[in-house]
DNA sequence: ACACTGACCACTG
DNA sequence: CCAGTGGCCAGTG
């Protein structure tokens, strides 16, 4: 497929640091626009197809792990994340504003 | 080719 | 503060 958004969408994902989440909408609005942010999440839709992609690294805009309902189990994303030290209670992660990783920010461009 | 859906976000009332 | 609406892109029936 010629989805250049899908294929960024990959690129931005899988550098996000170990212990860090970002956003769909961030992801979407380093590409470009906020408002496609609906594409990153079929994008991630499609990441599990794929490998080395993280996808328990990207959450909505609060940390709430929206997409843990389309991993292999509903509680894997929270293991994953717990694996890399981040914490989550009730489906959201908790010290987020600080685990943040917002690609505008970190990349630069 | 048309219509609907989807792991979202921001704006408006 | 809560509810509703629009916008974007790709995939599926």
């Amino acid at each position: 497929m010629k989805s250049q958004f899908f294929k960024d969408v990959y690129e931005v994902v899988k550098l996000i640091p170990k212990g860090r989440v970002t956003s769909y909408g961030s992801i979407a609005k380093y590409l470009g626009t906020t408002k496609s942010a609906r594409v990153v999440g079929w994008a991630m839709n499609n990441s599990h197809v794929l490998k080395g992609i993280p996808a328990h690294r990207v959450v909505n805009r609060i940390g709430l792990l929206t997409g843990k309902n389309h991993f292999s189990s509903p509680n894997k994303m929270e293991e994953l994340l717990n694996n890399e030290g981040i914490k989550v209670k009730d489906d959201r992660i908790k010290n987020f504003k600080k685990l943040f990783w917002e690609p505008i920010n970190e990349l630069d461009l």
